[in-house]
DNA sequence: GAAACTATGTCAGTTATATTGACATATATA
DNA sequence: TATATATGTCAATATAACTGACATAGTTTC
């Protein structure tokens, strides 16, 4: 942290500093999603229907109040792209066994094959992300991204050895 | 790193560590643009429109064609956003010195103002985020957050001791 | 058992952000 | 002079979100 574009004003460093927090996030975002949205856009899918195939694929069995409450949108705007996913045979709907106006999602096995071409480009970029930084960085990666986290109830999805510093 | 979900399969952990890594990307993204769309929604703006105000907030006198290789998006998409800026008075366009067809662009004392508004909110998350998780760990974060980010370009952006690694 | 609440779905209208393609203008460079 | 570049604009379209209103089935509570 020596060489810093304005010399020796701390307060001029530390703005510095925090703008490059703001822009990573916004840089690694935007790449990050621009290959899968490519491959999605091939099958008229787009960026939502990518992330309701994921969270299905991570939590099979879950409600769809459980991923409204994950993405944080409404249930129209989740509406249009689940019911698209299940009529084109991505996502399986099953009545809940306890509660049963619940519909459990899961992946059909092409929603599968689809989920895991689309988050090997995203997990292989992490990978290598991860290798080359060192697994230190990435426990510091990991403790500044909870930071950053809104919800505990979302940080809650991260694991104990991280929460613990809380 | 103990405590984890499955026991003691290494490759699980790996793939649930690599899922972590794209979930965090995720929430802390949409966590970190849930409160400037809703201060700009009041003035009719998106976030189309501040991360405009954030780039030329923090490059004056940037080009327009600097932020379409920033952005990332079509001339036509940024006209309509950048106009509207221009047009009630955020954002003010100087034509260039030494090449005349460029419209130097920079934030107005009103754009400014708002810029700080918007950045203030984000940058508090971060610092908090990075006061939490201490100075070792805020390293690690920009080592594997520029990890993740294609573009030498982009990456040549953030400071020469964190580029140097690679 | 009726009333109230919950989970989900759907209709209709609207907004913001992006796209592609075509063309125009001013200026710079070979 | 010819060509390339920086910018702007018109038109049509797509996607992903929103609000508001209403419907249905099933669960819980009094």
């Amino acid at each position: 942290m020596t060489l810093m574009k304005s010399g020796a004003n701390p307060l001029f460093l530390r703005d510095e500093e925090l703008r490059q927090g703001i822009e990573m996030l916004f840089f690694a975002y935007r790449d990050f999603t621009a290959e899968p949205d490519a491959i999605l856009a091939e099958r008229g899918l787009g960026r939502a229907h990518h992330r309701v195939i994921y969270f299905v694929g991570r939590y099979p069995g879950m409600t769809v109040s459980d991923l409204l409450s994950i993405l944080k949108i409404t249930k129209q705007s989740l509406s249009r792209v689940l019911s698209q996913l299940v009529r084109e045979g991505y996502i399986h709907q099953d009545q809940g066994v306890e509660d049963r106006r619940q519909r459990l999602l899961r992946l059909t096995d092409k929603g599968a094959q689809l989920e895991k071409e689309l988050t090997e480009n995203q997990r292989q970029r992490i990978e290598r992300a991860f290798r080359d930084a060192g697994a230190e960085a990435v426990d510091g990666f990991r403790k500044v991204m909870l930071g950053i986290v809104n919800a505990a109830e979302d940080r809650d999805r991260f694991d104990a050895a991280i929460r613990k510093r809380r």
